[in-house]
DNA sequence: TTGACTTCGTGTGAAAAATACACATTACTT
DNA sequence: AAGTAATGTGTATTTTTCACACGAAGTCAA
């Protein structure tokens, strides 16, 4: 069935740049493309918008069917709507970025229908279209965001560390920070609940668990709250 | 000239956020719809994007034909892509965000195509589709950057006072500030640069007029600098 | 069992920044 | 010349940020 319309139309894609955290480094997930244009180049996860969908719809049904992640932290980024950056016809894109958690990673390893693969941020291949600029706004968006919101708790798993989040701080920001001042200030915040576990690993002092506490903190930002470090 | 495509596709429009300063509170400029959908509703200046044009494009396009407005600053804000959001057929719209001084007021008057109006932001009327939504995004948004970059002067004409300054800042955040605090803070950054003139008006000693210096802005800004407040 | 090793967890003092606060100055008006 | 109204300025207090070192708790190997 064909659709016509009296002026041209662009098309409309959605764009993710998935992030994750593997302890060391901050990574991206990227896709490799099976057709033309830009066959075998990696890119971003993403595709059209459906007509009967929302863009934040769009971007989770496409992240699904790509990397079958799903109920992931996902934000709107930007729209990119340059003339050409499409080779073959107008194509506007909204992209997003999404954050996820280790436990996720694995399911998107498997659910393999295009090849997907996690990279380092600090050292990823050429990307298809304007995929390196659109994933350069998420690593600014990120950045900018770690320092006034508590989004660094999506990269996590659930229960954590005081020096794996401080470690993620680190490796996000590119900064090194010092851990009493550290701790001190993200506790004092007390959004922070320490569990009754402890994390053990390694001939040495096994680590308080701690997990966060989005309801607390919902009821702070309510009052006008930012979380800065 | 009929176009045709396989999957049905959205349009796509641009709206504009165009706020301005009067020297007492913030204002926004509404245009009044002479066609319905929402006949004769107030509604932000806006339209359909080109083909062959940017989305950036596009928003100052439709700014100068239905507001007369050009050269303002102008910035991305979200894109809007809720299903139903146009009665008619599905439209996504890339949402803007503009400031504007006090002396491109007069012309936005003048050019007077469709009727445009100026309205505190404190008292808008019903708007037509989900352009309160906008709206509130906008002036979300301007709160947000008001405290971390100099956007500021964007809303004041190039010469002004402090005072003048202090005054958009309160208008703006809705707070009281404290004026040796406010002149100290702004002047610390030494973005400011005092001219040779004051600004006489009514029975009472005159201002000191300052201009700001967008080139010492920029060298800071590469360092990694924020302007807070 | 003891000592070596490794990461965890904690407090204080100094410096910088934010905040609270009041009065003389300058011009215009009558 | 006196009244009025907004401009312009400094200091003391509190709060926040920053720099910095060592004992505690566990594993491992001799």
């Amino acid at each position: 069935m064909k659709h016509t319309y009296e002026y041209p139309r662009a098309a409309l894609t959605v764009d993710c740049v998935v992030l994750g955290f593997d302890g060391g480094a901050l990574q991206v997930l990227l896709i490799r493309r099976g057709l033309a244009p830009f066959k075998d180049h990696w890119a971003l996860p993403g595709g059209f918008v459906r007509v009967e969908e929302t863009l934040d719809d769009a971007a989770r049904r496409e992240l699904e069917e790509e990397t079958g992640l799903k109920d992931l932290f996902l934000e709107q980024l930007y729209t990119f709507g340059t003339v050409s950056r499409d080779p073959r016809e107008r194509v506007v894109s909204v992209a997003y970025y999404a954050l996820t958690k280790p436990a996720d990673h694995t399911t998107a390893a498997s659910t393999d229908a295009a090849e997907a693969r996690w990279f380092p941020v600090s050292d990823i291949p050429p990307l298809a279209f304007d995929h390196a600029e659109i994933f350069a706004a998420a690593l600014t968006r990120l950045r900018g965001k770690l320092t006034y919101q508590p989004v660094g708790f999506e990269l996590l798993p659930p229960k954590f560390t005081l020096t794996q989040l401080q470690r993620l701080y680190e490796s996000v920001l590119g900064t090194e920070i010092d851990k009493r001042n550290f701790r001190k200030k993200v506790l004092s915040y007390d959004l922070l609940i320490p569990l009754k576990e402890q994390h053990r690993e390694g001939p040495h002092r096994p680590a308080q668990l701690f997990r966060f506490d989005p309801v607390k903190y919902e009821r702070l930002k309510k009052k006008g709250f930012l979380f800065e470090i």
